[in-house]
DNA sequence: AATACGGGGAA
DNA sequence: TTCCCAGTATT
């Protein structure tokens, strides 16, 4: 049996029921894979059915506000996926009448699409033969075939795409690739693969030679930049404080913070005194919320964070009501605390 | 070719 | 702690 067969057969006897496997509407399709990507199943699975309910077409994902979008995105990370998808879901609705495109080089064409998601969606929904490589494909494949080139090296990444594209089931690619990634998931997991019960055991070049915890090969980590954080949640005596808006390059882009002072340095009240920002005027009293900085980590930052609680005599028109701050889509570091701090 | 971009779960 | 997850865009 072929080593296509074998993952078939696996597949057919050992794949989860998730939602997405009963549909092969596009939207749904797309809306999964843009979600799944660098996500597990499980973190991304509740967000799933929320999109699904929210927005059931690409129309209705198209005439919501980026800022909806962005709530209903909250927590999952990785922000641009969601204005990416809103705006690429505006197009198709608009340009192309809500039909999706339904070949691998229209599809890669889209904003927030890439080679694995345009693969993912041409082979699954539209019966493309083009073989989808995600981190469990180069996994498996790399194992497998006891290749050490780094999954992420240029040379990598074209000699896997090719690879995967020889071995591929051609006559059931729909199954094929979703049952490749499962296995790599589930079966060939990164840590401690279940070789001992695994269909492929007898010719996986890794197993073999004893390679299996060295393989896929990774080309080095990035450092991680460590920030100083300090927010200033601003309150005046009418229950109203201040949320701004982040724009620009850099993480969280159009989400919502409190005014943030960003030092070199950890700050201590003294030092903050002489960097608040301009548009704060009668100032009553500054308290520290968070004797200990937070450390909010991300997979590239970690973020040194104070939060500041600033009594003013009274906010201007820019204020917004303590009640209405869990309407806006805001990072985990600041949702985490508006659920701690008891306005 | 390298880096930026979130957050969480498993070992 | 470290790894890495159904990756993509930008530099």
């Amino acid at each position: 049996m072929s080593f296509s067969d074998k993952i078939l057969r696996w597949y057919a006897e050992n794949k989860r029921k998730l939602p997405w496997r009963s549909t092969i509407d596009p939207y749904k399709i797309w809306l999964s894979e843009v979600m799944l990507q660098q996500t597990r199943v499980a973190q991304g699975l509740p967000y799933y059915e929320k999109f699904v309910e929210a927005y059931p077409t690409v129309f209705d994902l198209a005439k919501a506000s980026e800022e909806e979008v962005l709530k209903l995105w909250q927590g999952l990370g990785y922000y641009s996926r969601a204005r990416n998808m809103h705006q690429t879901a505006k197009k198709v609705a608009e340009e192309f009448n809500g039909n999706f495109p339904n070949t691998y080089a229209e599809i890669v064409k889209l904003k927030g699409i890439g080679d694995y998601t345009a693969s993912a969606i041409a082979s699954i929904c539209f019966d493309e033969q083009v073989p989808v490589v995600d981190g469990n494909v180069y996994r498996v494949l790399a194992r497998y075939f006891g290749v050490d080139v780094p999954i992420n090296s240029n040379q990598g990444i074209k000699l896997f795409k090719e690879l995967a594209h020889k071995v591929m089931a051609k006559e059931n690619i729909r199954d094929y690739n979703q049952g490749i990634m499962e296995f790599g998931a589930i079966q060939c997991s990164p840590k401690k693969p279940a070789c001992l019960v695994c269909p492929l055991n007898e010719s996986c070049k890794a197993l073999e030679i004893g390679m299996v915890n060295k393989l896929p090969v990774k080309l080095k980590k990035t450092k991680i930049k460590v920030r100083h954080f300090n927010y200033l949640v601003v309150l005046d005596d009418f229950e109203n404080t201040i949320l701004e808006q982040r724009i620009g390059k850099g993480i969280w882009q159009n989400l919502y913070q409190f005014p943030l002072v960003e030092s070199d340095n950890e700050l201590t009240q003294k030092m903050l005194l002489k960097s608040l920002p301009d548009f704060l005027h009668g100032v009553k009293e500054i308290s520290l919320f968070n004797e200990k900085p937070i450390v909010h980590k991300l997979s590239h930052q970690h973020l040194n964070t104070k939060f500041w609680i600033v009594n003013i005599q009274e906010i201007g028109p820019d204020g917004i009501s303590i009640s209405d701050l869990k309407k806006y889509p805001v990072p985990v570091l600041i949702s985490d605390f508006i659920e701690s701090f008891n306005f």
